[in-house]
DNA sequence: TATGAATGAGCATTCATTCAT
DNA sequence: AATGAATGAATGCTCATTCAT
């Protein structure tokens, strides 16, 4: 089996993680219980059972059940906001390789769009158990106003100095940008799973009705 | 202690229900409980002990945990698309009780800010169990295919045909303003929980852009 | 509904015992559930919505479910030696009212097989608690050795000098003849529940072979 | 301690049993406590504490506590009877190995006297279960009918024609042997626990009686 | 490294019994 | 006399975790 997307979405930076046989088995496992019926609910041997371990095993890899819950959960964090931690992002806005905000918001939605398809399961957990452990809530704090905040407030200010969006509060408009795409994906995704869309005419639809509230009069 | 507000939450249809003292006392503890750590991680014997009477009372009252949950949920879940329900919801519109497509958004998110500020740690409950119970997530898609959708296109085509809004498929429309009032309170209750803002003037700048955005042009 | 019959069974020695319709109704409810699931597997709750009583009427009347057990069996207990009991049971065999140990056997198979088939569900209750509680015990052991054995062994000896059945001791022959009245009751009640037999040739044959074994030589 | 008797006992045809220690000593508790006070009366915990295990580790043998009584009774099942069981049986009584009838009842008797005497708690489980779970009922009626009426059946005609019993029906002496040896056994072991007989006069003049009475006139 | 038997605290639920009405 | 809400101990069973092999 090939458990190379696995490793790469939890590696955190750039430290490689190798992951046994075993643990990649247990991860997948976890992964799909916990999506499914979320933490609290499932049981270490129901796991083990899917993983084909013994529950020993788990426990061998990961000290507590928690322990298993923040190491798919944590790496995941970094990755979901991801586009912001490359460190030329910004650069890339200013030297135009995005023309528009809009252009900015489309690239940025459609790589989200990507990123939560091809890992729905994790997002789920993550977004499930956000609610109950502190230690993640806090976690996205740090990220968001490390690595993403100020970043996405200098995009911001830069196309409204173009005058291409309206002079609001940055904040506002991040917000308003954030819900958007936020919401859409989990309409999309959460919501009306097997609804039959076209998922990239709504996208621009909803992207089209966005920049016509944000654009400047 | 007065209990009227929850007997009138939990009130479905217009049946009178009358919470006995304890069963109300068991209904407060469980929904600050389960809005708190979850449902699956919150013991019957701790609502017990928090509600003040002894576990077997609790099994008097609601067969199964479940079933106090559901207690809990089913009748919020009417309550959430409340205005909706109303007889002349509809009416009123077409009367011109609201000018606008964006005094109707605004009236609406207006309503719904309230509702949920006050009734914060139920939302909570119902939107982490929505997603593992499917009699939970069955009751919604009929309540809001059979009670919100007709009612809601009637009225977004109203405005379209007024000339207010632009000429996009209703769904669209509707979907763009569901997220973006159910996105703002998202925002305003679970994530920025503690945050100071000025919540009319977000909810304000957050309209205009709705409404901007939706604008024919 | 017509509980003469329970009180009947119920009454010990000659005290008349009343039953408010209440009480026959918990005891007749007992006595179902007792028979098919076994005391300790019924729960008082069970017998009371089958009673149609509330649980509580059930303790005003017995003060433990234990206490409901005795009052079903005890009576019971002496119903089933009931012929030994009668006054002038010897004296009729005396007197030659039987004419031989044969007819004396037929009488009682014949009048126990009736009291058995009508009293069904109180007899297993009977024989199954038996086994656990002392108390049922010792009254069988004081009411066989006080009432029956002693008028038995009369009965015997006078068959025995009258040079009907072989001259063993009579310890043997009562022990004989009871093993082959009950052996053939819980094969047939018990047992064999649903077998199509024609009874009373069974218990022709079966006393038949009784008597030749207990024939003198 | 030498758990060999329970293995030899629990074993089914010739699949080996290898008990653990825990294992032997959760059933010897069982048994014991099941025996004392019947099955619906027994807790696990109860158990546990008289096999000095943890109440999880019964749980972890036997699923359910209902699993736990059949794995005691059902492999009794077949050993009650076991003698019919043995291939070569009924070669025995034809090749004159037992000479007549009463050899042959005298045998069968001692043989399950025995078998009775070593293994008394669990025949009481047996005895005391069999009237609650249709399992075990319909259990014993498939042994019945298929391993040993045919071959009793066999056993008793050969002896009719042989002229040492009557020529009654078949069954009928079948019944009256089984309610014999049975009456004795139960009356022994079940009534008259603490009685001091003469086990084996008893039984002989049981038999006596038992043979004048199947006896060809 | 991996196992799986063993643990005992904890779980949801049921129980016989009490008592105010 | 009868009710049925309330109790809290007890039940069968599951849990995350440990540890000898």
């Amino acid at each position: 089996m090939n458990e190379r997307w696995l490793e790469e979405l939890l590696r955190i930076n750039d430290e490689e993680i190798k992951l046994s046989e075993k643990q990649a088995k247990i991860l997948e496992a976890a992964i799909g219980i916990f999506s499914q019926k979320g933490y609290a609910a499932t049981s270490t041997s129901e796991i083990a059972k899917k993983a084909g371990v013994a529950e020993g095993t788990i426990f061998r890899h990961y000290k507590t059940k928690k322990d298993l819950l923040l190491a798919i959960v944590t790496p995941t964090l970094t990755k979901v906001v991801a586009p912001f931690l490359t460190k030329d992002f910004v650069k890339k806005v200013f030297e135009n390789e995005y023309g528009s905000y809009e252009e900015f918001v489309y690239a940025l939605m459609e790589n989200r769009y990507e990123f939560v398809k091809k890992h729905l399961p994790i997002i789920k957990i993550f977004l499930q158990e956000l609610a109950f452990h502190d230690e993640i809530k806090s976690q996205i704090q740090v990220i968001f106003t490390e690595n993403v905040l100020e970043k996405f407030k200098r995009i911001v200010e830069h196309f409204q100095e173009n005058g291409e969006i309206a002079d609001v509060p940055s904040g506002t408009v991040i917000r308003m940008t954030m819900t958007t795409v936020i919401g859409f994906l989990l309409a999309r995704f959460m919501i009306m799973t097997d609804a039959d869309w076209d998922d990239h005419k709504e996208m621009n639809a909803t992207i089209y009705l966005l920049m016509n509230g944000l654009a400047a009069k």
